[in-house]
DNA sequence: AATCGTAATCGAACCGGTTCGAGAACGCGG
DNA sequence: CCGCGTTCTCGAACCGGTTCGATTACGATT
């Protein structure tokens, strides 16, 4: 069938390790040697067998990506996680590698595939977004049998990861919306099994705190990264007749149903109040009123966590400094929030 | 490091030979001997070394997904590929494959992505995205030195695809806005290099036929799949003057610009125009007026494309029936078409 | 002329499985 | 008791690369 190193060793009158270091670029090889074996493999249109190289050298030259992602979750983070792929494809293909996917239902799930790729050792490494403060499989890659970089901070210290910059989130929403006047500036969260919901309620503090405003927890909400969830927990809010001139929302998905909710009380965005949301979707540019958000540079995050992860790989497991790498967001400014500017 | 089958072998007290036999479940083995096999592998905690496999047998147990996106099509679509890539995961993991990721940003680069995982013989199969009408690899893929399987109808025939079926698609827009007595019914395609358009177009025309319409060309639009450029167009239409009671658009991307201009020209929707789309994004069900649209079962349609490739792999290259498959389509009614059910 | 160092090359082992052909053990009929 | 077919087991080759230790060739050194 296809050419073999043998056939392109035997056709250059050389021995097989030699036509494997002409190949590779090894020093060790004359000149004219190397000559010879490069235009036999030409000839022969040689490529090498990935499947017996990574046998030879006990290297996949594949990374792991795992996706724990329900249904309704993939509703509204499906941008996200396409502009994270395209950063971490363009990664991996700088090096040659390949990325191979993996989609689950459930962290428990997560576990099993986890374990199935270390086992199989499908993987020279893993990426693994969206973990939540205790993933069921943390004990196990404490380990550290397989390297592996979280994207998105795990809640226990000590591991790799890339995540977006989430407190200079929180901060930049409230700092925009402080700048324009705003002094009850509401923040409607997402679930706290999130580290960047916790980081980003951490960052709406210091934000308050920067301007001299007071923490007021009635002000801060929890809602499903869902509209719907959203829409009823703004419903309920202005049912207790919470006052507030702007509102911070986590999530684009949960910023729509924010805007339904305050539709339907006759409170008009962004007279009454404003409104700021993050991640920056289609839906921000389209909506009317269009939504100011912050966007997070997904790409740059899938790319930043597959270079991390290549920099563990080539570290070895003597195991150093567990790095981290943040990605800085940017406020885009739309109608929501009522500026002028654009 | 980890047990390799060698170690199981002296540890049941059998040859190497045997022992691989009794752990592939072979017929040759007697029941004791099978014992000990499995005893001795779950004692050692024995798995398989995958790259191992995949050199002994000439499988790479790996399917190759190439997506060819560019930036303005990704954000429009990437819903549509995460349920696409839903689907393609369910089929792959049932079988015991992986799937392997390839983004690019042209057909010229998928080529050469095709081109180097052939060579580097890095999957068994190639599961093609979005081809146009004439993607520039296919005079190599009809070489058949890999099985692959196109998900959207290429142009030519003879190659095994899925597709949803996009004439339908066409043909029950067009029936549902007919059946509400709507006699003018516009529709705002998308460029013609793609074959899901033209089908549609071809439903469109079905449509129009069973109710007993006249296909009127000045009724057919063209723009890009973005909301900017189905914005221009539809304003460009109505400067023109054009009578319509009905819009049809080939996507949800495409139906939000096209509301843009209708609102702009104080046309509402849909008391003066019904509205109809394709796609159940996201953006749809939040928009204001939300958009009836038609689902297009996206997870359904990468999980028979995985399918049907698996298929090919286990006929071998004597190639049999270029088999297709076409997964089928759903209206879903929102505000935009003006019907009052849900 | 003998010794040494270096550069270039080679053969063989190895990675961890599968598979094939040969051979051993065994029961059975003649 | 012999011959034969069946059932089970085994050793060795193989997949297609890489790598290591040994070997050769050759010019420089003393």
């Amino acid at each position: 069938m296809a050419a073999t190193i043998r056939d392109v060793a035997k056709k250059a009158g050389v021995s097989v390790s030699t036509a494997s270091l002409a190949l590779n670029g090894k020093p060790l090889v004359s000149p004219e040697t190397r000559r010879k074996v490069l235009e036999a493999a030409r000839e022969l249109n040689y490529y090498p067998h990935t499947t017996a190289k990574n046998l030879a050298d006990g290297r996949t030259r594949t990374l792991s990506l795992i996706i724990p992602v329900t249904l309704e979750h993939l509703f509204s983070s499906a941008g996200f996680f396409a502009q994270l792929l395209r950063g971490m494809h363009r990664a991996v293909l700088e090096r040659g590698y390949h990325l191979s996917l993996h989609i689950v239902e459930s962290e428990e799930e997560a576990a099993e595939q986890i374990r199935t790729i270390v086992l199989s050792r499908s993987a020279d490494g893993l990426l693994i977004t969206n973990p939540t403060v205790w993933p069921p499989y943390l004990t196990e890659l404490k380990e550290r049998i397989l390297p592996f970089t979280f994207i998105g901070r795990p809640l226990e210290g000590g591991f790799p990861y890339v995540d977006n910059d989430n407190v200079a989130v929180g901060r930049l929403g409230v700092q925009h919306l402080a700048e324009k006047g705003h002094r009850r500036i509401a923040f409607l969260n997402g679930p706290s099994r999130f580290t960047f919901c916790l980081d980003r309620l951490e960052g709406y503090r210091q934000g308050l705190q920067a301007f001299g405003l007071l923490y007021d927890e009635r002000l801060v909400w929890t809602s499903d990264l869902t509209e719907e969830h959203a829409y009823t927990t703004v419903v309920t809010a202005l049912e207790r007749g919470l006052e507030f001139t702007a509102l911070l929302t986590t999530s684009d998905i949960q910023a729509v149903g924010a805007l339904r909710a305050l539709r339907e009380q006759g409170i008009s965005v962004p007279q009454d109040v404003a409104v700021m949301s993050v991640n920056n979707t289609a839906l921000t540019r389209y909506f009317s009123p269009s939504i100011s958000t912050i966007d997070l540079h997904e790409e740059q995050l899938g790319y930043q966590a597959v270079q991390l992860l290549f920099q563990q790989l080539a570290e070895g497991p003597n195991r150093t400094r567990p790095s981290r790498v943040i990605v800085p967001c940017d406020v885009i400014v739309r109608e929501s929030c009522g500026c002028p500017s654009l």
